[in-house]
DNA sequence: ATTAATTCTATAAAATTAGTAGGGTTTAAA
DNA sequence: TTTAAACCCTACTAATTTTATAGAATTAAT
């Protein structure tokens, strides 16, 4: 299940990506639209500034814009972003790997194999879903 | 991710899977094995029992063995049992949906559509993985 | 200077997770 | 019929994570 912070934050890039090329989003600007608490959006914006994949303008008339393509922001890099590991436990991760402190022998665990096919068919559908391909509906 | 309990009765039910079919287990020699802590895998198997997947005999020399074939138990199963949903908001599940609180119109909602993909695809492939798949390796 | 916005840090309440504790109940063998 | 060995059940707790909120600092335009 995804985070809050993560359907915000999906919810707001939604936006953004609605608007027009020039527009620049003010935070409470979005989070009303969106019906997302305002100093909790601020936190996610934030986030989302330093996973690069929004770009801001501080002070008077300043805000939010998409800075990366909204075909280059999938579904995967939001869950990764807030909600860490695809995969179903850290040992079967890629970018969050983990060895499990109950592991004997993870070469011998016949859950990771199983875990580490679940990673890849759940990891290619969510890189299938896009900014842009929500936004098309 | 999953969570330890999911984890844990999932390297249960392998450790069964692994047993001769008359073979009784008890908690004690389950969590040796697996690496589960005692009185935390007792509630793991009761749940697996109200869930129908293994059954017990009480008393001296009782235990747990599995009820069900190791191909009719899935991780889609035991996601649901311990973990809830698949599907990544609960407006996109079948098994637990729930409106989101946040949400003004769920038919226009741009999110859920592409969740409901993911959430087809994720159980599908959770739905592929047996135990009997996973003791295979 | 003033105003309006982002940025940053700290805090707090609530929920969830990962167990622990301590019995009660059932069964079978001695 | 006593006793031991196992499952069964409820409650509790400590730690962590989640979901925010509060308030001040910084930045930029007028």
């Amino acid at each position: 299940m995804l985070s809050h912070k993560a359907k915000y934050a999906l919810k707001a890039l939604l936006y953004l990506a609605q608007q027009e090329e020039t527009h620049i989003s003010r935070t409470i600007e979005i989070a009303e639209a969106a019906s997302i608490p305002k100093k909790f959006l601020e936190q996610i914006l934030l986030d989302l500034k330093r996973g690069h994949f929004v770009g801001s303008k501080q002070g008077k008339f300043g805000g939010y814009y998409l800075l990366k393509s909204k075909n280059d922001i999938t579904l995967a890099d939001i869950h990764r972003l807030f909600d860490g590991a695809i995969a179903l436990l850290p040992c079967a991760s890629l970018n969050f790997y983990e060895r499990c402190s109950d592991c004997v022998d993870e070469s011998e665990c016949l859950l990771r194999h199983g875990l580490i096919t679940i990673r890849e068919e759940t990891l290619k559908a969510m890189q299938g879903i896009t900014i842009a391909s929500l936004v098309k509906k």
